[in-house]
DNA sequence: CGCGGATGGTTACAGATGCAACGAACCGGA
DNA sequence: TCCGGTTCGTTGCATCTGTAACCATCCGCG
């Protein structure tokens, strides 16, 4: 309060930049919002691969990338794997499963877990979507200079760590 | 088309690894995987601040922050530089509305605009939340070496470049 | 004027998402 | 053997989100 405005109607111009000290957040430069708009940015353009192609949603397409690179695991494994939500992973795998990508066996030894595995359908589907990944990422990084990047790498590395757990 | 993929039928043990050459995708080192890793992570991290303290959600915040910053503005102008989808804004701005932290005036030489801006008590907020959100960043930041920093900022940079348009 | 075509903004609707609660199965101790 | 405390995974529900359709208004052109 006391701040500097004439209250009143006082046709103020615009506020902002004029308001004291530094007061202000400049939201472009903001961590936590170009982080998020960079996701974005990139999920909604590399989702078009796995959508547009596979009608795979994105819990879908991890839980297949997980899947393809681990081989055999549980529901489980996947969240800690993939990073998602419980209700997500069970979901995906619903779905993968309904379309035949993934058959699921129960553990005999411990009759709560299911064993996950890609059938062949799935493998297929998999090996396509490898390449087209990849190619997806490097054509992105090929419009970064080398500096840059290593920069990206490290960075992204430094602020990995920082948030661990 | 063309691809090397053996279509053979091996009886593969556990998959993964072992199958052939790069045909495994390493999602832990995928961009789009890490960076959205990255800022879910901080997101859910920095949400306390203006949630639990503020009852606001994500795209509230957004646009209380982006009004905080640029004064009074269209709500199409919100959409711009929160790059946030046009619903999106349009229901955060009604909430904060409702929550008396923002006013509209209908622009006088085009009825179809409104001009937005913040309230005293939305100016408030916003005041107060300024100095909580650069506390956050900046301890994010100091878990960081001099040189990671430096890294990020630079590969962030180059990747809002690169991404564009 | 009088239209067709843009533009600002809201809303109906269908999907996606997370939380919390749940059932089933396991585990260890009395 | 029985029981409480856990873990695996699913589901009900309330919320959030984007797409598309919509209304109101504006603009340009004949």
């Amino acid at each position: 309060m006391a701040t500097n405005e004439g209250n009143g109607k006082a046709a103020e111009g615009k506020r902002g930049e004029l308001a004291g000290l530094g007061e202000v957040l400049a939201l472009e430069t903001f961590l936590p919002y170009r982080l998020n708009r960079l996701a974005d940015a990139v999920s909604r353009e590399f989702q078009k691969i796995y959508k547009d192609r596979y009608g795979l949603t994105r819990p879908e397409w991890r839980a297949l990338a997980t899947l393809g690179q681990n081989g055999v695991m549980t529901a489980t494994a996947i969240c800690e794997h993939s990073s998602m939500h419980k209700t997500k992973v069970s979901r995906a795998v619903a779905e993968l499963e309904r379309r035949k990508w993934l058959t699921r066996t129960v553990d005999g030894s411990d009759r709560r877990v299911e064993l996950l595995s890609l059938t062949r359908a799935g493998e297929k589907t998999y090996r396509e979507l490898v390449p087209l990944a990849k190619a997806f990422e490097d054509a992105l990084m090929a419009k970064l200079g080398e500096r840059e990047r290593a920069a990206l790498g490290k960075g992204l590395t430094a602020l990995e760590t920082a948030i661990g757990r």
